[in-house]
DNA sequence: CAGCATCCGCTTTGATACTG
DNA sequence: CAGTATCAAAGCGGATGCTG
């Protein structure tokens, strides 16, 4: 990219994760983990072969990616976000919160991938229930699952099935990401053509506030100003 | 732009934010209010007349901007964000804090403005004297000067001289910049060629943790994992 | 097959000139 | 002041070819 020659932060920032897919790239990185350049072509539906290859350089020399080559035990190169890539997790995180009020419903010819989940789940769950053993939950809304395990406090992500999940949810993306980001509860989620199979508490501890029993929510708004925030649900 | 055509709240946002100048067109947006397109033009060194032009169009479309054509008190047209607009705050806020570590020294032909340093100045520091009377610092360094205040609990900018203002800044940009995001302290920008007149606190009442009695802080980060930390200040 | 590189047509951008 | 018009250069998308 062209830099803009401006001494501003937004400027030098967009100097290097502005170009086209850019951002995307960062995106599989920081949800997959390291990867191989197959996976990246699979979770960055359209992106053309050389942009892929020549982004991933142009990453690299900017200290964002780390390449490490096929050792013995791995026949393939993997790619790897450095310190300085992950810090971009913030900036994704509230460019995505933005972006989700656009997601209302698919476009005829978006493509879809479940583990896109792993950044709103990421952003909007949490495990409520800490001292709880660790709980798993399979979600599947095309592409290869993803896993969102709640443990010691902690929400984490996963791509790929799980071996035996406390709960399985799958459905339209639309309806999952809604029953993610807190817009819509499990039974209307459910009487909207969710699946969802196991412990309801599995998803319910690491649900975001507005949907929770939403009668005792009331005021219970962590981030702004003062709430009256009634939550709708089903 | 054409669309990634993914079903992301990231790929979503960048369909509408992704094209080159836009962000910074919003950055420009955010930090002046309702300005006239050759505002713009000032404010964004480097860009294309026909590009403002084109994207001014897009971002009216997708509902980011307004444009209010020039009526009888008003000889020319200003363009505002709309509250969707607006919201893109946080987004940008954390991409320049994510770029600032870009902003060491700027490049030999690199442009810079003053009123650039509204957004770190909104990011980073705070009004710590609530119930003070409102003070106002004036800062230059480069193109027209910009006016910090504080007042009331909250910190606001606004472009363009001070009538009388308490304090006043100047110096070279990275510098400022570094006094600004609490990478160096008063005394410390003062050697290296900032000149500050007025009453030192009123800066200090301002600035960012990490610099406010260097000696006292040491462990004092707040933002992240376990705060073992001792708040306060002499 | 994984991991690219090359080629080519199309679109976007940049620079400048011009206009109501 | 607030744009439009024009055109060259760069970037992108899609297809295909090469190499271990």
């Amino acid at each position: 990219m062209r830099s803009y020659r401006q001494f501003c932060a937004v400027a030098k920032a967009l100097d290097v994760v502005g170009d086209r897919w850019t951002l995307l790239m960062v995106r599989e990185l920081l949800i997959r983990g390291p990867c191989r350049y197959t996976d990246l072509q699979e979770g960055l539906p359209g992106i053309a072969t050389n942009l892929l290859a020549d982004r991933l350089r142009k990453l690299e020399s900017a200290g964002l990616v780390r390449r490490e080559p096929a050792s013995p035990p791995r026949s393939t190169p993997v790619f790897r976000l450095t310190a300085r890539g992950e810090q971009l997790e913030p900036a994704l995180h509230q460019l995505g919160r933005w972006g989700a009020a656009l997601l209302a419903t698919p476009g005829k010819r978006d493509r879809f991938r479940s583990h896109w989940l792993a950044l709103p789940a990421r952003l909007h769950l949490r495990d409520r229930q800490p001292r709880s053993p660790a709980v798993t939950l399979e979600v599947r809304a095309g592409g290869r699952p993803l896993v969102i395990e709640a443990a010691a406090g902690k929400v984490g992500t996963r791509v790929g099935a799980a071996e035996a999940p406390d709960a399985r949810l799958a459905g339209p993306a639309e309806l999952v990401v809604a029953l993610i980001v807190g817009r819509l509860g499990l039974s209307a989620a459910r009487a909207a053509g969710v699946s969802y199979e196991g412990d309801p508490m599995v998803l319910g501890r690491m649900q975001p506030d507005a949907l929770r029993d939403p009668e005792k929510v009331r005021s219970r708004r962590r981030g702004r100003r003062a709430g009256r925030g009634s939550a709708a649900r089903g």
